[in-house]
DNA sequence: CGATTTTGACCGGCGC
DNA sequence: GCGCCGGTCAAAATCG
């Protein structure tokens, strides 16, 4: 299969640089009223740039791990990680409860994994416009933390910086303003897809994946349920802008109760219909484009 | 009945 | 060359 390739030269460098420059579009803040539905109690900035660039430009710290910087281990550790083209996202899943995306995956593949009692299921996303996939394992050092390694969604994570409800005069402007031309090609370069999180195959639920957006099953997880589309683009948000709230994350996080209010649907111009649709990024374009 | 999952086969890369 | 392993395919089974 072509279509996962590697990035084009430099694009990915570039990508980067254009999502932690902080005059980049891509790093816009969200207006309050959206900040504040994504942060509980608006205790946390958000993580900094250098947050985001430490975590970002390890790319195997499991290797390397003695040679980050306390910081940058501090991110990581929180779930982050980024290896080649690949980003893998290791959370805390919540006492069984399952954690679906609202978005829409199709399993394509289930395989043993050496060295691994637990099996690694292979899903890719449902819209044929989209390449993103995503693979979900269980830990083997801990039953309860999920692997999910993201491939194609490229900074998906990074999403909310530009995405939701942005400024009317300040115009999110998509990665186009600085992407190579030959990156941006399709129209839908905005990407709209959030970290999905779901549960491996044990627990799961038949809503696992055909569930659609508002099934959020990261409502397990919250006392107070999620926001009326209940979408990671609710939650993810906080992954990013919250590192503090453990409770996503594999690390010093026990339980998933505590799950920050629940924001409201982010005033974006989703529809439900939206998360069942997995877009392309613009930057993506390089993995998924031409056959469209 | 269409969509999705399951599951074994198949394939390519890699190390020996 | 061979076997192992991870990833994908695709037919059958299952689900809603």
């Amino acid at each position: 299969m072509e279509e996962l390739k590697t990035w084009p030269d430099g694009s990915e460098e570039e990508l980067l640089r254009e999502l932690l420059d902080n005059s980049s579009p891509f790093l816009l803040q969200p207006p309050e009223s959206t900040m504040n539905h994504l942060v509980n109690a608006g205790d946390y900035p958000g993580p900094t740039i250098d947050d985001i660039d430490n975590a970002l430009s390890v790319t195997n710290y499991r290797h390397h791990f003695q040679d980050i910087p306390p910081a940058r281990i501090s991110i990581l550790e929180k779930g982050f990680s980024k290896v080649e083209n690949k980003y893998t996202l290791r959370i805390k899943s919540c006492g069984g409860g399952l954690a679906d995306d609202g978005y829409k995956w199709r399993k394509y593949g289930q395989k043993s994994i050496k060295n691994s009692p637990n099996p690694r299921s292979y899903y890719r996303c449902t819209n044929p416009r989209c390449s993103a996939k995503k693979q979900v394992e269980r830990s083997s050092d801990d039953p309860d933390t999920l692997i999910i390694t993201y491939e194609g969604l490229h900074l998906h994570f990074a999403y909310p910086y530009f995405l939701l409800d942005p400024p009317p005069q300040q115009h999110v402007n998509p990665p186009s303003k600085k992407l190579k031309s030959n990156d941006v090609s399709n129209s839908e370069a905005q990407a709209q897809q959030a970290i999905p999180i779901e549960e491996d195959d044990d627990k799961r639920s038949p809503e696992n994946s055909s569930a659609g957006p508002s099934h959020g099953t990261f409502m397990d997880c919250s006392p107070e349920g999620i926001g009326p589309q209940g979408l990671l683009e609710d939650v993810v948000p906080m992954m990013v802008r919250n590192p503090s709230n453990h409770q996503y994350f594999s690390s010093n996080s026990s339980s998933c109760s505590s799950y920050p209010s629940p924001p409201a649907s982010p005033s974006l111009s989703w529809s439900p219909n939206y998360s069942t649709s997995c877009f392309n990024i613009g930057l993506y374009d390089g993995l998924s484009g031409e056959h469209f």
